[in-house]
Parts: structure tokens; sequence; C-alpha cells
DNA sequence: ACAACTGTATTATTGTAGTGATACAGTAAT
DNA sequence: ATTACTGTATCACTACAATAATACAGTTGT
């Protein structure tokens, strides 16, 4: 994982992003110890405090849980960590279609696209 | 066009998108008069000056120009029309494409989730 | 028991996007 | 010329994200 944030737009939705897609991908399996709070602040050069509230966000969803003094871990639901993989592929597609049909696209155009760009 | 901003998200480049899109769109064609700082204002529940900020951006752009005291107009450079256009479809592709590809889709995946949700 | 790590909380401060109000200046139609 | 529209500029204000510094509390390994 890179931790390389864009400074310019808000931090806290690009951490919880970064932490979605690590579990997404399976980097991170039910159960797992992530990263504590001030590592990840570290690595990602801003403020313990921005990496907590990140954490907290996502604790709120289910995804991950923290245990006082040990550390904060993903969510042992297997179904969760399934989830998460499902919702971010379904909205990205979703969005990404969305948008090429408001600027008039076909359906066969859309596909042409992609499998244009896929090959670079 | 629907003007209705995601007022948890910032505001200017929202309205900066919503102008390229029509004139990706072919909506607002060079030359054309697009609507004023207040009108947009008033559509879009913002205020004239946000309005006024996110048109100086698209401006710098070369996107826009501005006659004082007449309004604002699409360039009359055709091909900025036209580059709004694949620059917009390029680069939502791209970054389509290339979250999926972190998750570790194939191409072949990728392709056949965009069918799938096309039909939806 | 101790040291070194965890999460958690608080406070003050900064930077910035957006508001709201107001004013001035140029254009265009009547 | 007057009226009603434009763009442009400024100022004080609000809201919020993020910083920085610090402190407290719980866990873990030695």
């Amino acid at each position: 994982m890179d931790w390389e944030l864009d400074k310019k737009r808000p931090l806290c939705p690009q951490i919880c992003e970064q932490l979605c897609i690590m579990i997404a991908r399976d980097d991170l399996k039910p159960g797992d110890k992530i990263m504590s709070v001030r590592e990840v602040a570290l690595l990602a050069q801003v403020t313990p405090n921005t990496v907590q509230k990140s954490y907290e966000q996502l604790e709120q969803q289910g995804v991950i849980y923290s245990r006082r003094g040990a550390g904060w871990f993903v969510s042992e639901n297997q179904e969760i960590a399934q989830d998460v993989r499902k919702q971010y592929i379904r909205s990205k597609t979703e969005e990404y279609i969305r948008n090429m049909q408001i600027l008039g696209l076909t359906g066969d155009e859309i596909e042409t696209y992609v499998k244009e760009f896929i090959n670079e």
C-alpha cells in the first residue's frame, strides 16, 4: 500500500478508501490487526488524530473495530469483507457507466472505450 | 442540466464539471453564451461568488471566457470543446480501470462487470 | 513491575471553502 | 439616457478539516 494521499482533497475519506481497498484485495483478512493510528499517521504524513477519525468512521460501518490499548482489527464477520469488495466494484462501475451515459454514449461505445484503454 | 450539487463536497469542482459535461454533450457549442453567475447561483443554491470562482477556473483552462458586462461564453476555439469531451472520457475511463486493476481484476473480468451493469 | 506500545480525549490554532452583503463598472435593449 | 442586466471586487463572517501538542488509560511482552 502506498499511503501517498492527495493533500488537496479531504484526507479522512482517502484513508478510509485505502483501508477498504486493502480489505477488498484480501491483503487484510477478517480478524487481522491493522496498522496503528500513529503508524499510519507517520507513513501518510498526517496527524494521528486524522487517522483516528478515519478509523472511527469505518468502525461505524462495522468494517473494523478497536480494542483499547491493543489496536485496531478487521471485523471477524466474513460477510463484511466480501461486501466491501462487492460494494466497491458496484459503486465504481455504476458511477463510471452513469458518467458515460450522461455524455450520450451507448452501451457498445462504453464497452469499446473500456477495451481500448485496457490495452495500454 | 440539473444543478443539484452535493453540498457535502467542494462546490467549485462540481460546477466546473457540470459545465464541462454540457460542453462535452454539445449542449453548449463554441461561442455560446452560458448562464450568468447570478443565474447559476440561484439554480444551484449557491453564492454568486462561488460560481464566479468556478468560471474563473475554467477560464484559466481556456474553456470559457468573459466579456465584462456582457456575460460568459464558451471558447470559440473548436478544438477545445472536442478536447473537453475526449479528456473527460479518457480520464474517467482510465481512473475506473485503474481502480479495478488495483483490486486484482483482469481485463476480461472488468469487461464482464461493465456489460453486466450496463443492462440495468 | 516495567517499558513500550496501543487507543482515546482535549484544547487551541491554522487554512480554506463558501456565505452574505454590498458596491462598482461595463453592456445591451428600450 | 435610462433601465436592467452583466462581470468584478471586497470585507467580515461561518463552518469545517486538519494540525500540533499533550495527557490519560488500557494491553502486551519481557
